[in-house]
DNA sequence: GCGCGCTATGTTAGCGTCAACACGAGGCGC
DNA sequence: GCGCCTCGTGTTGACGCTAACATAGCGCGC
């Protein structure tokens, strides 16, 4: 800075001001330091910024796995809205144990300014957590709280889109495969799932759970097969490609004997076989809306965020009418 | 610092001392220090000893997409790999251009230690775009060279597993869908599988090529039916998806008409339908090698590295004897 | 008992930046 | 013409840390 300060024949202070775009610089001023910044590649150091303001303009990404393919899908989405707000992104994995104390530890000692919690099992976000931290926080997929902004999908209201068109094709009962109980986005597809039974004047069966993983969605369909199920509604597509090998394994054949309907609209579910239908959730608006949300309240103290992101039914060829 | 050098009755250069570990303290002082320390809630200004260091204690990832199952999975691995260094992990993903300069160059602004590579298309990662950001350099999946480490699957080895099985099945001829040909990955893959074929005596046709999603899978499926294959291998399991679902589409059945081979072992590929041999890939093993390559180069100043990791063939049933 | 070397600790200075204040030059109202 | 304001710029110091050097105390050999 003292170099291009010298070459630009200008004070330290005056480059400063140009590289933060101060309006109190006289134009000619401005090119002149300008082109000694260019000249001299000149890069403003960040660690003496950041020692100098209090910021790191970085956020921090909590993210319990990355094995989901909604995760990485919002992880790419975060990573470009953050760039696109000029903040660098740190990614911070929970390790087996789940620890996200120990996760936000680590992101205060790096000093971001602040931190996105993607789809963590509710309980576990704690005031004390936060206190100990004292970080700024927005949550993806959580119950809403006023301690930190919270951006979501429409769960609910994407189950209902799931669990109406299912009906309308004349299905008399619709299953449930559920997430894992800790989980919120879980818990609201079901309460959508069971809304929209309750609204048609039918009967909820007890859900059945998998972990997300389509392993876990293949051990699940024996028990949904062995009760006649002929729809069922599976909480991810990952879970759903599972209930899929199971119906063929029992010699069923999907749609026409069981209808299925997966979550996320991941890429690879318009290659399932057959092509899946599902509730299309928008990771990038929801990316960025987080990243909105929490860079806003950094810079300019906005107060915390609630955000709701729709949904869309993705109709392919794993549903169909009712026998 | 200063709170905590006068509650402990030292000087603060003592605290840095028992913070750094160095073996020049007195026990009992540095017994008072961490009680201090630990009272105080004290946490080391990274910023500030990043200014005075000049280095940050972060390392920076370049990945071109998170959509490919293979990356999330290399992304997360190398995470926790430099979690247990004490590294950061910052990552950046190319825009729709591509631009792995623009990518350096917002890593080089961020004052990262050295960076990885991933998977990029191989002509991309160029000497000028080193220069400019003069940052150190682990490449995961490229050709080798001097100038950078270089850590990488066994792709060739492992395209010759799958290949010599399907041979060993009794398949006269073998037909690649191969990556996009700005691959290094997909590039070592077809080479594996001409070498087993041309090892084999048999002739080599013409690839058929992907861009790695299941979708393009699917469109070249055809291509491939076309030919009459018996024995597809595909450069990797969500194209194989893909080939899936076009030879049931086609009324034909894998393993009986038409045996599948992918590549990965990505989570899900035990429940495709047939269950999808494939060969595996060690990614945990990749990540954390890769970011011991580099963080050796940060803090021995080792030579840049070459490893190459093994591959494993995981026999489902997506393959059979041949008619 | 003197000097030497070793250990434990302190002192000084500066890393690159920017906030706060200072200052001179010019414009404006009366 | 005087005071006052605005604009463009410079000067100073401090953010929290650690490298380099300085110093004090102690044990040891002769």
């Amino acid at each position: 800075m003292a170099d291009v300060a010298a070459r630009a024949g200008v004070s330290g202070q005056t480059v400063s001001r140009v590289v933060n775009a101060s309006p109190r610089v006289d134009p000619e001023t401005r090119a002149r330091v300008e082109a000694a910044m260019s000249d001299l590649g000149y890069r403003p150091h960040r660690a003496a910024r950041a020692l100098r303001t209090g910021r790191t303009q970085t956020i921090g990404l909590v993210v319990s796995t990355l094995a989901s393919v909604g995760n990485s899908r919002m992880l790419q989405a975060v990573a470009d809205a953050a760039a696109a707000r000029g903040y660098a992104l740190t990614v911070v994995t929970l390790g087996a144990g789940g620890d996200v104390a120990a996760a936000f530890e680590r992101l205060a000692d790096q000093g971001v300014d602040g931190a996105i919690v993607l789809n963590e099992a509710t309980e576990r976000v704690r005031e004390s957590d936060l206190r100990g931290a004292g970080l700024r926080l927005v949550v993806v997929d959580s119950p809403r709280d006023d301690r930190f902004g919270v951006v979501e999908t429409d769960h609910a209201g994407g189950a209902r889109l799931a669990v109406a068109h299912l009906i309308g094709l004349g299905h008399r009962m619709v299953h449930h495969l559920a997430g894992p109980q800790t989980s919120f986005a879980a818990a609201e597809r079901e309460r959508g799932w069971s809304e929209a039974l309750a609204e048609a004047g039918m009967p909820a069966r007890a859900v059945v759970r998998g972990d997300w993983t389509s392993a876990s969605g293949f051990a699940a369909a024996s028990a949904l097969l062995a009760e006649g199920a002929t729809a069922v509604f599976a909480a991810n597509d990952q879970m759903a490609l599972g209930v899929l090998r199971a119906v063929a394994e029992a010699g069923r054949v999907v749609p026409g004997d069981v209808s299925v309907v997966g979550f996320d609209d991941v890429a690879d579910a318009a290659d399932y076989r057959p092509p899946l239908t599902t509730v299309r959730q928008d990771f990038d608006a929801l990316g960025s809306r987080a990243v909105a949300a929490l860079v806003d309240g950094i810079e300019a103290g906005a107060p915390a965020a609630f955000e709701t992101v729709p949904t869309r039914l993705v109709v392919r060829e794993s549903t169909g009418a009712a026998r």
